[in-house]
This record gives C-alpha cells, sequence and structure tokens, in this order.
RNA sequence: GCCGGGGUGGCGGAAUUGGUAGACGCGACGGACUUAAAAUCCGUUGAACUUAUACUUCGUGAGGGUUCGAGUCCCUCCCUCGGCACCA
C-alpha cells in the first residue's frame, strides 16, 4: 500500500469524471429532479478566495448526496462577468474586456475544477457571451413594452395599456412611456465621481460608493428606470410561499419597507407673516387653537402629505416640504423671503446623502413666510416649513409636522418655537393577574387624581401600601362633582394621611386612561388620571379616620427607590413626569383635544380619520414603500446595451426581437467621458442609426445595463443553455424550475435576491415561467475569515489563497476543513493547523484499508456449513438464518466428501470442518453429532450414522433390537460444532449434550435419525413427537449452536461497530438536509476512531463509511473505491439507509441524581420501568452518602435519560 | 436609535430544544519510537482542592426569577457582530 498522497489522486480523478461527465444533470432522466444552485462567480482579476469554496463545496455536499439518494441534480455553474473591475483592468493594462474576462474565466475554471465540486459543466453559460445577452436585452425590451395593470395586479403588453381618449399623438406617447416599466426620468442619481458611473441607491454604503469608496455625489441625469416599486407588495407577500432563512426575509420585509397610512390634502393661503403669531412653548403643550376664517377649498392650492398616524391629525401644528418641493417654486412671489430659502436648497441640494444623514443630530429648516397651510380638520392655520430632514422621494415629499407625537417633529418644533399640542395620551391595560378586566362586572368611569407629596424636608415622598392587593401608588382618590384637580388632591391627601398644611407645585403631564379591574370595589373601572404635585410646609398632623384607611397604609419612600416601590405602569408614568424624564409620545394610546376623534384607542381613531377624510375628499388611506425604482442605467462600456433607438420623431423606439443580440461594439478606448455618457457615445458609427419606425435618423441608447441584470434571470438559462430561439424552453423550465436550494451571501439579499425575484415575477405575469418565486429554499454561508479574525483583504495582506492550500494539503483536506470549521452561517477564522488535523484525519482513513479484509474478506463473512445431511443443514440453517451461510449445495465444485477416520466426535467435527475449509477457503462450520448408549458403552457413538447405514429406520430399529430386553435404558445425544477459519488455521469448537432414554419402540416421524426412539428427561415424549421448537430447548445441536452464535457475535467486528455505524448514517444523512456539515463530520470521524480501535473491519462497513464520506472528500474515497475492485464511481452509489432498530442502543446509561445534582450512573435497558430504575438507583453505593437518614419526597424519572430523586 | 444574530475551555466549536456542559478538531503538556528532529503512536488537558485518575466544590457575559433540574425558559443590564438609519 503506498502513503497517502492527495498529489497522485485528485487530479486523477477530476479529470476521469471530467471525462465520463458523470455529473451531468440530463434533460431525459426519470427522476426526481434536483436544482441546487450558488450564486455564479464574478471572475475578477484577484482569482477565487477561500470563501468563494465555502458555499461551493457545501452545495456540492448536498449535490452529491442527492444524486446518491437517487435525485436528478443539476449543479450548474457559469459566469457574471459584466461590469467595473473587469472594465477598470482593461483600462489599466489597455486589453479588450473580453480578453481581459476571457483570462480571468480560464483562470477561475483552473481553481474551481481544482478542488473538485460536481458542476456540470456542459451548462456553463457566461454573462458577456452575446448569445446569453441577447436574453437579457429580450427581457429589457420586454419590461420597456409592458405596463402594470393595477386592477389585475399584474404586468401586461403596453397595447393593452387604456389611454384616455382626449390626448393628442405626443401627449399619448408620453401617457404611454409614463406607464412602461422600463422608463426614462430625469433624477439626481448617486453619482460615483471616481467610477464615473451612476450607483443605485443600493450601491451606495454609507454614502461612499460600494466599489470603490469614494463619496457619492448627487448628479442630475437621465436615466432608464425599472418599476420594481410595482412589485412591491408581491415580494413582500410571496415571502410566506418560500423558505428562505427567517433573516433573509426580515431583511427584505425591512428593505421594501411598507407603511399603512392616509394622504391628506392641506390647502394653503396667503397671509402677511406675522412674527407674534409664534408661540414659544418649549416644553409646555399648548392646545389652544387658532382656526383660520376664511380656509378655501381650492385643488390649485393643495399640499398633499403622507402620514402612518392620521389620528394625530389634530396634533398637527406645522407642516414641512422637502427642499425640493415642487411648491415652492410655485409661491415664489408669494414668499417673503424666497431668497432665504432658495439659500437653503442649495445648501440642502449640495449635500451627499452622508452629509445629510451625518447633520441629521441638529435639526435645519427655513419658514415660508407669507404663506400658511390650514389643518383640514380643525380649520387651523400653521406655519409652512422647509427642511432637510423631509424627503422629497418618499411619500410626497412633504409631511404634516405633529411633535407632540413624533420624535423628529418634537426635536424641529422645540428648536424652532413652535406649537406643541398633545393629542393622544397613554391607556393602561393589565393583560395578566388579578387586576385584568372582568366581563361580568360593571365597569364604572371615574376621574382620579395622583397625587405625590413631597416630605418637608427630605427627598422623600409620600405613597400608599395597598398591602392586600400588592399595588403601590401615590396617593390616588377620584374627582368629586364640583371639584377641581386641585382640590379633590388636598381632600384626598388629608383624607388618606392625615396631613395638613401642603402647597401645590405643578400638575405631572395630562390625562391619561387606566382600565383595570378594583379588587377593592369589586367593579371594572375605566378612570381619567391626572397626576399632580405637592409639598408639605411642616409636619402638621391629624390621624385619619379608619375607615378611609383599611385598604392602604401611608408609607414615606425615598426619591431613589420610587422607581422599585411603584408597582403599577401609570404610577411610573407620572412619577417620570415628576422627575422630568418626558419625551414625546410615539405610542398608540387614547385620542385628547380631538374633537370627534376624543376618547377613541388609536386603533379607531385612524379607522374615523381615515373615513372622515375619504368623506370629505381631504385623504384617502395609503401606503408607501421604502423600496425605489431601480436605476438601470449605466454610462459604462462593459454592460449589455440597452436595445432602444432614440427617434426625434418617434421618441424611445424598441428594436425588434430579430435584431438581437446587438452586440457591443468595439471600441479602442473604453474610458468613461467626462460629461457623464458612456464611452459607446463616441462611436459615431454605431450611435447614428436609421430609425426603425419611421427610417429617419436616430440615435443609439449608449447607456449600458447594471450587472445585476444579467444576474437577475441566469438560473433559467441554466435550464436550457443553448437553446437559439428563447431564452429557456417551457419543457426545461416546467422540467427543472423553480430551484431546489440557492446559496448566497446576505450581502446579495437586498439586491440580487430582490432583483431576480422581481424579474421572475415578471416573466410569470407574462406567461414565460410557470411559478411566481424562482427560489424554494434559500440559505446563507458565513465568512471565512483571515486567521487574525479580519475580514481578508489584498490590504490587509491577510489572503489565504486556495491555490496554495490545496497544493499543500490537497483538495480534499481543504473541502472538509472548510466545512468543519464551524456552523455554515458563521463567520469563522481560518486555521492552517485545524486544516493540518483534516489531512490528518484523511491518513488515517487511508490507512484503514489495512485492517480491511480483502482477498478473503468476502469469504469470511460467509459461513459454510459443511454436511450432506439434509435434516442437519435444515436444522442448522434455521438456528444461523441471521448469518449469512451457504450449504455444499451452493457451491459449484464438487467435493469429494472425506473420510471421518477421527474416534471422538471432537475429532471428526474439526476433520470435516477443515477438509471443507481448506477446498473451498470459506470460513466453515462442521456438526460430529450421535447418540451414546450407556449400555452399550456409548456406542454407537461416532459411528451413529455408519451403523444405520445411511437409513435413519434402519438405524434405530437395529438399536432397539440390539436393546431388547435391556433394563437401562439411559442415553445421550452428543454434538460437537466446530467452525474453521482457513486464513490462519484457527479453529473452534462447541459442545453440546442431551440426557434421556430409549424408548421401547419409535414415536412420531419429526426430525432424523433417532429422534423417534429418543425420550429427552423431564419430557414424556419423544423427539419424533416434537415439533421444532420443543426439541430446540433440549436438543444436544442446539445449544453446541448457541454457543456458536455468541462466538460468532462476540467475534465479528461489525456488531459491535454495526449500532454506531447506523447511528452515523442516521446523523449524517439529518446533518447534510440541514446544512450542519460540522456535525456531520465530527460524527464521521467518531466512527473512524472506533473502527480504527478494531483489529479487523469488513469490507461491508468500510464502504457504508466511505459511501457517507464521498460527498465531503470524493477523491481520497473514490480512490479507495476502486481499490476494494469496485468498478463503477463510488459518487454514482446509493447513499446508505439506516436500521432504525440499531439506532437505538438496547442499553443506556441512566444518570442518578439527588436534588438534580448527577451523584451515579448506571447501565440499565432502555424499556426500563420508573419502579425498575428506581429500585436499581436506590441500590447504588453512591448514593447511599447523600440520602442516607434523609426523607425522599419526590422522584423524577426521564425515560431513557435519568432519574432524579428529591430528597 | 430601530430590527436581527450571538456571548460556552488557550482556540474553532458540540450539547437530543428543560435532563450527565465542554462531543469532534486544533493547540498545549507528558510519554514511546529516534543518535537527534520531524512525522507517527499512547496518555493528560474547564477551574479549585488534592499524593491521587478518589471525593467534593465552582463553572456556559452580569444580576435576579421560574423549576426536582436552566447553556437552554422569563425579567433587568452589559458587550459584540450583521442590517437599516430623519422612510413621516
Amino acid at each position: 500500500m503506498k502513503k497517502y498522497n492527495h498529489k497522485s489522486i485528485e487530479k486523477k480523478w477530476q479529470d476521469k469524471w471530467d471525462e465520463k461527465e458523470i455529473y451531468k444533470a440530463k434533460g431525459s432522466s426519470k427522476k426526481p429532479k434536483y436544482y441546487c444552485l450558488i450564486e455564479f462567480p464574478y471572475p475578477s482579476g484577484a482569482g477565487l478566495h477561500v470563501g468563494h469554496l465555502r458555499s461551493h463545496i457545501a452545495i456540492d455536499i448536498v449535490a452529491r448526496k442527492k444524486r446518491m439518494n437517487g435525485f436528478n441534480v443539476m449543479y450548474p455553474i457559469g459566469w457574471d462577468a459584466f461590469g467595473l473591475p473587469t472594465e477598470n483592468f482593461a483600462i489599466k493594462t489597455k486589453t479588450h474586456p473580453k480578453v481581459v474576462t476571457k483570462n480571468n474565466i480560464k483562470n477561475y475554471t483552473r481553481q474551481i475544477k481544482s478542488y473538485g465540486p460536481s458542476f456540470d459543466w456542459s451548462r456553463e453559460i457566461n454573462t458577456t457571451d452575446p448569445e446569453y445577452y441577447k436574453w437579457t436585452q429580450w427581457i429589457f425590451l420586454k419590461l420597456f413594452n409592458s405596463f402594470y395593470d393595477e386592477k389585475l395586479d399584474k404586468a401586461r403588453p403596453i397595447e393593452k395599456l387604456q389611454i384616455p381618449k382626449n390626448l393628442d399623438e405626443f401627449e399619448k406617447r408620453k401617457y404611454t412611456d409614463s406607464h412602461r416599466l422600463a422608463y426614462e426620468k430625469e433624477m439626481a442619481i448617486n453619482w460615483c465621481p471616481s467610477c464615473k458611473i451612476g450607483l443605485a441607491n443600493e450601491e451606495v454604503i454609507n454614502g461612499n460608493c460600494e466599489r470603490c469608496g469614494a463619496l457619492a455625489e448627487r448628479k442630475v441625469m437621465r436615466q432608464w428606470m425599472l418599476k420594481i416599486t410595482k412589485y412591491a407588495d408581491r415580494l413582500i407577500q410571496d415571502l410566506d410561499t418560500v423558505d428562505y432563512l427567517e433573516k433573509i426575509k426580515t431583511q427584505q420585509v425591512n428593505w421594501i419597507g411598507k407603511s399603512e397610512g392616509a394622504t391628506v390634502k392641506f390647502p394653503v393661503i396667503l397671509r402677511r407673516h406675522d412674527e407674534e403669531s409664534r408661540t414659544n412653548t418649549q416644553n409646555d403643550f399648548n392646545n389652544e387653537i387658532v382656526t383660520s376664517q376664511k380656509a378655501p377649498r381650492n385643488d390649485n392650492n393643495i399640499v398633499e402629505v403622507f402620514t402612518t398616524r392620521p389620528d394625530t391629525l389634530f396634533g398637527c401644528t406645522y407642516m414641512v416640504l422637502s427642499p425640493e418641493h415642487p411648491l415652492i417654486e410655485k409661491y415664489k412671489n408669494q414668499i417673503e423671503n424666497f431668497s432665504e430659502i432658495e439659500k437653503y436648497q442649495e445648501k440642502a441640494r449640495n449635500k451627499s446623502d452622508l452629509e445629510r444623514t451625518d447633520l441629521a443630530k441638529e435639526k435645519s429648516g427655513v419658514e415660508l413666510k407669507g404663506i400658511k397651510a390650514v389643518n383640514p380638520v380643525n380649520q387651523e392655520e400653521i406655519p409652512v416649513w422647509i427642511a432637510d430632514y423631509v424627503l422629497a422621494s418618499y411619500g410626497t415629499g412633504a409631511i404634516m409636522a405633529v411633535p407632540a407625537h413624533d420624535e423628529r417633529d418634537f426635536e424641529f418644533a422645540k428648536k424652532f418655537g413652535i406649537k406643541i399640542r398633545e393629542v393622544v395620551v397613554p391607556i393602561f391595560k393589565a393583560f395578566t393577574g388579578d387586576n385584568v378586566l372582568r366581563s361580568d362586572k360593571k365597569t364604572v368611569h371615574r376621574k382620579i387624581v395622583v397625587a405625590f407629596l413631597k416630605h418637608w424636608k427630605e427627598d422623600k415622598y409620600l405613597c400608599l401600601d395597598w398591602k392586600k392587593f400588592g399595588w403601590h401608588s401615590g396617593i390616588v382618590g377620584g374627582i368629586e362633582n364640583g371639584e377641581n384637580l386641585k382640590e379633590a388632591a388636598i381632600r384626598e391627601i388629608e383624607e388618606e394621611t392625615g396631613y395638613k398644611n401642603m402647597k401645590f407645585v405643578r400638575n405631572l403631564g395630562s390625562e391619561h386612561r387606566n382600565t383595570f379591574f378594583a379588587r377593592h370595589k369589586d367593579e371594572n373601572r375605566y378612570s381619567i388620571e391626572r397626576g399632580i404635585l405637592f409639598e408639605l410646609i411642616n409636619d402638621k398632623w391629624e390621624k385619619p379616620n379608619k375607615e378611609e384607611t383599611k385598604n392602604h397604609e401611608a408609607v414615606w419612600i425615598e426619591a431613589e427607590k420610587m422607581d422599585d416601590f411603584l408597582t403599577l405602569g401609570n404610577q411610573k408614568l407620572i412619577w417620570n413626569h415628576l422627575k422630568g424624564k418626558t419625551a414625546c409620545f410615539k405610542e398608540g394610546g387614547v385620542n385628547i383635544n380631538s374633537g370627534f376623534l376624543n376618547e377613541l384607542e388609536t386603533i379607531d381613531a385612524k379607522k374615523e380619520i381615515t373615513a372622515w377624510l375619504e368623506k370629505n375628499k381631504l385623504g384617502k388611506k395609503a401606503v408607501n414603500f421604502k423600496l425605489r425604482d431601480w436605476v438601470f442605467s449605466r454610462q459604462h462600456y462593459w454592460g449589455e446595451p440597452i436595445p432602444i433607438v432614440k427617434c426625434e420623431k418617434c421618441g424611445n423606439v424598441s428594436l425588434s426581437e430579430k435584431d438581437l443580440p446587438l452586440k457591443l461594439p468595439d471600441v479602442k478606448n473604453y474610458e468613461p467621458t467626462d460629461t457623464g455618457e458612456s464611452p459607446l457615445a463616441n462611436i459615431k458609427k454605431w450611435v447614428e442609426i436609421k430609425c426603425p419606425k419611421c427610417n429617419g435618423n436616430a440615435k443609439r441608447e449608449t447607456d449600458t445595463m447594471p450587472n445585476w441584470a444579467g444576474s437577475s434571470w441566469y438560473f433559467l438559462r441554466y435550464t436550457d443553455p443553448n437553446n437559439d430561439d428563447e431564452f429557456s424552453s417551457k419543457k426545461n423550465l416546467a422540467k427543472w424550475m423553480p430551484v431546489d436550494l440557492y446559496n448566497g451571501g446576505m450581502e446579495h439579499t437586498t439586491l440580487h435576491l430582490l432583483y431576480s425575484r422581481f424579474w421572475h415575477k415578471f416573466l410569470f405575469d407574462l406567461g414565460y415561467v410557470q411559478s411566481a418565486e424562482p427560489y424554494k429554499m434559500r440559505r446563507s454561508h458565513g465568512m471565512v475569515l483571515a486567521e487574525d479574525g479580519q475580514k481578508m483583504s489584498k490590504s490587509r495582506g491577510n489572503v489565504v489563497n486556495p491555490d496554495e492550500v490545496i497544493e499543500e494539503y490537497g483538495a480534499d483536506s481543504v473541502r472538509l476543513y472548510e466545512m468543519f470549521m464551524g456552523p455554515y452561517g458563521d463567520a469563522i477564522p481560518w486555521n492552517t493547523s485545524s486544516l493540518i488535523g483534516m489531512n490528518r484525519f484523511l491518513q488515517k482513513i487511508w490507512n484503514m484499508q489495512l485492517k480491511v479484509l480483502q482477498n478473503n474478506s468476502n469469504k469470511k463473512e460467509i459461513i459454510l456449513i459443511a454436511t450432506n445431511n439434509p435434516g442437519k443443514l435444515k436444522e442448522l440453517k434455521n438456528h444461523l438464518k441471521n448469518f449469512n451461510i451457504l450449504s455444499l449445495k451452493d457451491i459449484n465444485k464438487k467435493i469429494k466428501e472425506p473420510e471421518e477416520t477421527g474416534k471422538t466426535f471432537a475429532e471428526n467435527s474439526l476433520l470435516k470442518a477443515k477438509y471443507y475449509a481448506e477446498k473451498t477457503g470459506y470460513f466453515t462450520i462442521a456438526d460430529d453429532s450421535g447418540l451414546c448408549v450407556n449400555a452399550l458403552d456409548g456406542r454407537p457413538g461416532v459411528f451413529s450414522s455408519r451403523y444405520a447405514e445411511g437409513d435413519d429406520k434402519k438405524g434405530y430399529i437395529k438399536l432397539l433390537k440390539e436393546l431388547k430386553n435391556v433394563s437401562d435404558r439411559s442415553a445421550y445425544f452428543r454434538s460437537i460444532i466446530t467452525i474453521y477459519n482457513p486464513e490462519n488455521n484457527n479453529y473452534n469448537q462447541f459442545d453440546g449434550k442431551c440426557d434421556g432414554k430409549i424408548l421401547n419402540k419409535p414415536e412420531g416421524d419429526n426430525g432424523f435419525g433417532y429422534d423417534p426412539v429418543f425420550m429427552v428427561n423431564n419430557l414424556e415424549k419423544s423427539f419424533g413427537l416434537c415439533s421444532l421448537e420443543e426439541k430446540n430447548k433440549f436438543d444436544h445441536r442446539m445449544k453446541a449452536v448457541n454457543k456458536l452464535i455468541s462466538y460468532l457475535k462476540n467475534n465479528q467486528a461489525e456488531n459491535k461497530i454495526e449500532p454506531l455505524i447506523h447511528k452515523t448514517i442516521k446523523k449524517v444523512t439529518e446533518d447534510i438536509d440541514n446544512l450542519k456539515f460540522n456535525t456531520a463530520i465530527s460524527q464521521l470521524m467518531i466512527l473512524a476512531n472506533e473502527m480504527e480501535k478494531e483489529t479487523e473491519i469488513s469490507i461491508t462497513n468500510f464502504k457504508l463509511f466511505l459511501n457517507l464520506l464521498s460527498p465531503f472528500v470524493p477523491h481520497i474515497t473514490e480512490e479507495l473505491w476502486e481499490t476494494l475492485k469496485e468498478k463503477q464511481s463510488i459518487h454514482l452509489q446509493s447513499w446508505p439507509k439506516f436500521n432504525p432498530e440499531l439506532v437505538i442502543d438496547s442499553e443506556i446509561t441512566m444518570v442518578i441524581q439527588v436534588n438534580g445534582k448527577v451523584r451515579d450512573q448506571i447501565k440499565v435497558p432502555v424499556e426500563i420501568s420508573e419502579d425498575d430504575a428506581k429500585k436499581l438507583a436506590l441500590r447504588s453505593d453512591k448514593l447511599k452518602k447523600w440520602i442516607e437518614g434523609k426523607e425522599i419526597r419526590k422522584v423524577i424519572f426521564i425515560k431513557e435519560r435519568l432519574i432524579n430523586i428529591v430528597v
């Protein structure tokens, strides 16, 4: 045997697999399909990274296992090759991007093949191949030629769009263009001054370009856009139908950012600005309403806002427009401070997103002097501001500001001294315990005062301790008719505490609501509560009335202990007011100061106000998303050209399908232009074209697509990669889609994953694909960090190159390590020492082949029964049915019977076993047995069969004759079984004896030989009358056989290792299915360690082990498989199945605990009953120490685990 | 600030979902082999106590709770990673 050397086996097998195409997914196969997918790599100059391998290998393992499970597996690979890094490299090195791409792909292919993944290379695709991007362009044209039908909630061909009748040609075109799913828009985009490229919102990370890190600017440009927003709702809803990691779903939902609320229309009126009208009230609320006498209802003077809290409309005290809002321009002449406004707009425009968020700590804004808005619900005139905290791109670009209930508005209002009106107050409800409202009790409405009384000298407060009810509160009491808050508070303090001399300090917050079951009055309470603070002037005191104080006791509590002392939410709220810990109240509650909404809870107030707005045509229910349309233009060379012609007369005209692909023209210079146009704009010959519609002068679109385009549908192309007529045939799509398992990085959750789901839904709407979702299951791998725990990066110089580690330790070691390093989804630092450990493990397995019984191994397991006696054979076969047995008849060779020359059973038995074992090479058992009659000095004994002359009946008749008139009829059967091992000439013998007596005449004809005349002691029946079952209880041969069986069981290695093998099959199967590769490998290591301890390993077990290991380490297992003389690849074998019976231990270690602490362990049968377990446990010596002299209170028995004795 | 994941030996990580904490691997230490080293093999390896591999106690970010029993459940807090970040 050679030493394990990965270099000599890995390349060899990779080439063979390639040559035989064993991983090819067959279109014609009838097996169930399994489509597993990794994100196709971007072939950069840097080459593959050990991080790439992690997902490739993981899914490779799944693919290999699924193949062995009988699935027709498709595991394809391709190249996402358009994009900036290649273009930048091409510019730098003056090489054509095509060439750069080709070279990179070559290198990637070499690297990928070097670790032996089971990709189906026959389906390889490349997004920069015109045959591929033809279809990317085709899909773009479909988007261009479709609109979103809101009624049917799906995309439809643009011809089906209903165009309003009274439009002229130009207006019609404008109308149509604005409904296309791919449309053009002048817009401020994120612009990277370094890459000279427009960036999608998703490509801007913290205000910087995702690729080069330069600070992104804003630049207004004409852009192609895709209406992904039309799919926002469906992209959220359909997440329910797929199995994605929960965090992926949440991230997508958050990214799409759906919020439900209402739009509200605010009339705008002209008013000379009056400085005095501002009320600078700082913290205090001002609930006064200044109404407008003549609020006009005129749709031309309307600002619309979106809000998620229409219930707070009464609390809207000003309005804010985004600096870009069109209304500002409209009122240019009416705004008194327009120059100031323009200055602010200018400042905001130049702020990048980063600056805008950075400066968010301090709010800024300017009031539009000369105009006012009118709150439509209460006719109040409110000021209008512009501020950059309001975004032009979300909602309507304007907000109604409710400072009392929105943190940002609160901050702004405080800074600029704008009125704050509180319209929602908290409501407290008990959900658990004794305070929960009871439906069978009446509800009493009350006004309540909660007073806190400060000590005259110290910082402590007088509170009530409701002992019986477990409440701790301030001094509470109802406000009676005719009383005001202050009077009620004073009265309650005097009645309940006896203190007399106090002064009012201030009110604490507003009137919150409290609902609970008042046990002391046996009624439900709905109370309107308000806090009030008093301070004692001196200690004047009078004993209070007993009746008043029967439920509670007044106690002094120090200020710092109040938080812990107060038990009820409403009490804590008031206390927080006292301590000045108040912020704006953002949550739901009950409306106040809100006219017809008063006393409604938020959820109902929202419904009520929305209905009111709709009824009065002042607004309506509305939904808004954070998701923006997809900026689809790039001003670059290395991308798919957008197949649109711009005609002065006809506008945007799409190329016809037959003109696709629109190939990228060759250029000398790929550098982007400073105008922001793509380098394509410089190629006159290509740009200038006749309009396909009117044949007039026209120009091509020179923008290209972002590199998200090609990756938005590549998984569809894999299903039919060489189809020239369609992007994929219906048949192939039906066969393979949807993707069963898609693995990818978390960084693609909000970009690629969302975009590709969008395209797939679009194709679904048009009937090109059959499922609404492309991926059934989405999983994500964790990053491989550098050895120092940081991200691997060139600049840090801590990158691990897969080429080097594969060269040194082999693909199998690297594969195994990447899967063993930790949980698949976690980021784990690389550690080369651990990798070496994997190599050691593989060496161990390699060396195990020495212990595998090779040449004779298949004969060892089979046991030959060497007898020509059919009765004996039948009996033995029956006894040994759990073993793999052969009879002499099963052997083709004719073997002459040996002469039985031995003088004893033992000699003859050995002689026969040895003879046949040597002739056949099999493990052989032979039996020599006979009847010994005491009166005949043990005859016939070894001559029993010869005595009978080959005829059973003759034999016993002869014996009966000989024993006629003999009184001592005692006799015994004896049997000696020999098992002979021809490999080492070892043998073992097993003895069995059965005492009995000889009858006077034969009885029954069961059994064989002398059975009819032999009666066993204690059984009043001849063997001839016994059933086999009865006979077996006493039979001599059975006794020997039983000894043989227990010998075989103890000596066969596989019997000890078998349960572990089956446990391992179970665990590895389940773990791969759940992508828990690290624990699967750990289990395989446990099995390997156990097998290694054995002196011999059966070939069957070794094969099972190799099968289980093969998805992880395909090369070494294939090599060993071949060594075992297997002809077909191990990767084409079927996956081992476990025997559920063997997975369960017959005996387990039960833990004995005393008071939950482990004190002893005993071995018990699995099915032990609680009583038996208890008895056994109490017998334990170790336990004595812990339970002696103590009373056993309780015994807890957990089946198959432990017994816990509580003393 | 909000949303999500996590915190277990010297390190990567296991732990049947409430039932023996530390599987498996790395590293370290001791031993065998060797002229020597590497490789390999054997043993030990959470901490404390201890002649001891006996016994016991402590131990899963911190504090509290529920339970016969908590890494696992509940409450409060700290730290950390990822995502979002003025989205009205």
